[in-house]
RNA sequence: GGUCCGGUAGCUCAGUUGAAUAGAGCAACAGCCUUCUAAGCUGUGGGUCAUUGGUUUGAAUCCAAUCCGGAUCACCA
């Protein structure tokens, strides 16, 4: 039990006894007492006051007297400041702590609750390489599921994979155009950035197609339109012309439909086609294309650390919705149009009518992902089941949780959306189009390259192998960039900016990691004279301030559990590294003042080392024995 | 236009179930290595918590309005 806890009882214990009334743990807000004043844990009486109609002094002076005359073994001073009760807790509570806990290793992680949980993450399109936006996806995804394994949870990562549809034809069609038979081997390239070259290639081609057109339909030529796109092309054009004042978004508008009009366009829809008519050779150039980026993915994956336990694949899924149209129907759920095309009304619920099956009677995104959420139930019978996806999609999963519940599936109430915001550039979002994206592999191999940097100017590891420093170099790049991207709460967008390489010092991974090649230097020294004596001594400032701070860490995996945000750990971990720096450099392990001294500052060590290599480990990342 | 999210130090961010004088890191400046790793420690300066009004003993935090930025509102995924 946590010592907040223990407090709490303590506190409603002492209140029973003194007053009359109805007390609990939440009738009061307990915090840690600020710097500034004596004690350890304040009880802020203010409503208590109002409810018990004291004077803050009086009931402050009163339950701090119970208290302390009560718990011989908890409390040891009070004291009331301006209606706040600063509790002292005694010495030989927080040493009895440490010792039962310094050998620890699973300290702060709760036991088995039995219940089931799915985190779906990553789900990238097979038509490009992963970059800076993935990988924060997958940081958080990989990181929420070992936050809640932590707090005994049964966690299945899983993984859907966009491998049918438009993005991957075109990338096939400009490899057929263009390609002369390229091949990974043949080229050198990573199969999954070749098929990503192809992606661009199309994308430029269709630029150069499209350019002339939109030219010719700006100027009010409409040859080779028909039906909707012409009468919206028409309205847009005069909007424009009539110095609309959305003419920059209506632009866009036009430049889509005049995209999608091209003869390229034309022939990406007909392979699309093809392929959905399981035409043997669009078949096999698209299963060996995929194929080229699974290599490529599967080595970024192993790089960054990602892996899962399931993973689905869209081609194999993008039909399973189906039947759950008509079981819709059925229910009343769904409605159908004159023109067959099927719907939902969600106006009760503040949104809009949304379809779920095309009139032509295939089924859109939301209806795959609706049968997708089933068949997951249906094997795993989870819990919860997390979304790890970007916020533009907000909507769209809140949608999809609504439609469940209309239908009562029984996945339904524990679908949960963990959105995160996106990562920008100085100069605003990062675009394909544009070819400002920032690469996921260049950027670890960014991150490795100054880890070397750095530690090749410090020059403290001048006897590792080569294979070694090999090892640290990922280790220390890859703790920088997780931890730069996941100490930021996951619903804001964050900026990165490429000119300015991520920090190795303050607020950052490689500090922590820094850290705990400290405390293992020492252990490494002392492990001989290892906890021998007693231990039971005063405690000092700096020393009580990081037991206290190491007792916490159990509270703040519960926390980031519920909150689904590893920045609460990152924080957690970054302040408990500040207190074991401060602690440190004031007061030697090594040459303690007496050998009590030293055991208890030992373990003091230990238990640090543990829960930085814990906590860190729950962020995906390494901590070294040395660097 | 509707809905949702954000706005805190020069920059990047904590703090948002109301509570003591609003905190870190970076950057700037001043100190600290004959002693366990200086990727560290200690200190200084830096704030109209977007604005206005309200609720409250008490508001960065709750409510309302306004301003700024973003996302979304496809028979795309």
């Amino acid at each position: 039990m946590s010592v907040t806890s223990v407090i709490q009882v303590q506190v409603v214990k002492a209140l029973d006894s003194l007053y009359e009334g109805n007390f609990e743990p939440g009738s009061f807000q307990l915090s840690q007492t600020k710097p500034e004043f004596e004690g350890d844990y304040t009880v802020v009486l203010f409503s208590l006051v109002k409810q018990l109609k004291k004077s803050p002094d009086g009931l402050g002076n009163e339950l701090g007297q119970y208290l302390v005359a009560n718990n011989a073994g908890l409390f040891t001073a009070y004291n009331v400041i301006k209606g706040f009760l600063n509790l002292t807790i005694t010495d030989a509570y927080w040493v009895s702590l440490l010792q039962q806990n310094y050998k620890n290793p699973n300290f702060g992680k709760a036991a088995a609750t039995g219940k089931k949980v799915m985190v779906e993450y990553s789900s990238p399109n097979t038509n490009k390489p992963l970059h800076l936006g993935h990988l924060r996806n997958n940081f958080l995804g990989w990181s929420i599921a070992e936050i809640l394994k932590a707090n005994g949870n049964t966690v299945t990562k899983t993984c859907i994979v966009n491998d049918r549809g438009v993005h991957i034809c075109k990338s096939m069609l400009a490899w057929q155009k263009m390609g002369n038979g390229a091949t990974p081997a043949t080229t050198g390239s990573k199969g999954d950035h070749l098929v990503g070259d192809y992606y661009v290639q199309f994308e430029n081609e269709l630029k150069q197609q499209a350019a002339p057109l939109l030219e010719q339909v700006l100027a009010g030529n409409f040859t080779g339109f028909e039906g909707e796109p012409l009468t919206k092309l028409q309205l847009f054009v005069q909007r424009i012309n009539n110095g609309d004042a959305k003419a920059a978004e209506l632009k866009d508008e036009v430049k889509e439909l005049v995209r999608n009009n091209t003869p390229l366009m034309q022939e990406v829809r007909t392979m699309l086609l093809k392929w959905e008519e399981g035409d043997a050779d669009t078949l096999a150039l698209w299963k060996q294309m995929n194929e080229w980026v699974y290599a490529g993915f599967n080595e970024t994956y192993k790089r960054i650390g990602s892996n899962f336990d399931k993973t689905y694949y869209e081609s194999n899924t993008y039909l399973l919705g189906k039947k759950t149209v008509q079981w819709g129907l059925d229910k009343g759920v769904f409605f159908k149009k004159e023109d067959g095309s099927v719907w939902i009304d969600l106006t009760a619920d503040g949104l809009d009518e949304k379809l779920v099956q095309r009139k032509d009677g295939t089924s859109v995104y939301i209806t795959q992902d609706i049968g997708l959420a089933q068949d997951k139930y249906n094997e795993y019978k989870m819990d919860q089941s997390i979304y790890v996806i970007g916020d533009e999609q907000n909507y769209h999963m809140k949608v999809l949780k609504l439609i469940c519940q209309k239908l009562d599936l029984p996945n339904a109430d524990g679908i949960y959306h963990l959105s995160y915001g996106m990562v920008e550039l100085p100069t605003g979002r990062m675009k394909s189009r544009e070819g400002t994206v920032v690469d996921a592999d260049d950027l670890v191999d960014e991150m490795e390259k100054i880890s070397a940097q750095h530690t090749e100017e410090l020059g403290k590891v001048k006897d590792f192998t080569t294979e070694e420093l090999k090892q640290l170099y990922h280790t220390l790049g890859m703790g920088a960039l997780k931890f730069y991207l996941l100490r930021v709460e996951p619903k804001k967008k964050m900026v990165f900016n490429p000119e300015e390489s991520i920090d190795f010092h303050g607020f950052t991974g490689p500090f922590i990691q820094y850290t705990h090649a400290r405390i293992k230097s020492i252990l490494r020294k002392e492990a001989a004279t290892l906890f021998t004596n007693a231990p039971q001594t005063a405690l000092l400032k700096l020393e009580k301030e990081l037991l206290v701070q190491l007792e916490q860490y159990g509270s703040i995996l519960q926390q980031a559990a519920a909150e689904h945000n590893p920045s609460v750990i990152a924080s957690y971990t970054f302040h408990l590294a500040k207190a074991y720096n401060s602690f440190y450099t004031e007061h030697s392990v090594g040459n303690a003042e007496t050998p009590a001294k030293k055991e208890l500052r030992l373990q003091l060590c230990q238990l640090t080392a543990i829960i930085i290599a814990s906590a860190m480990g729950l962020l995906g990342i390494q901590v070294p024995e040395r660097m």
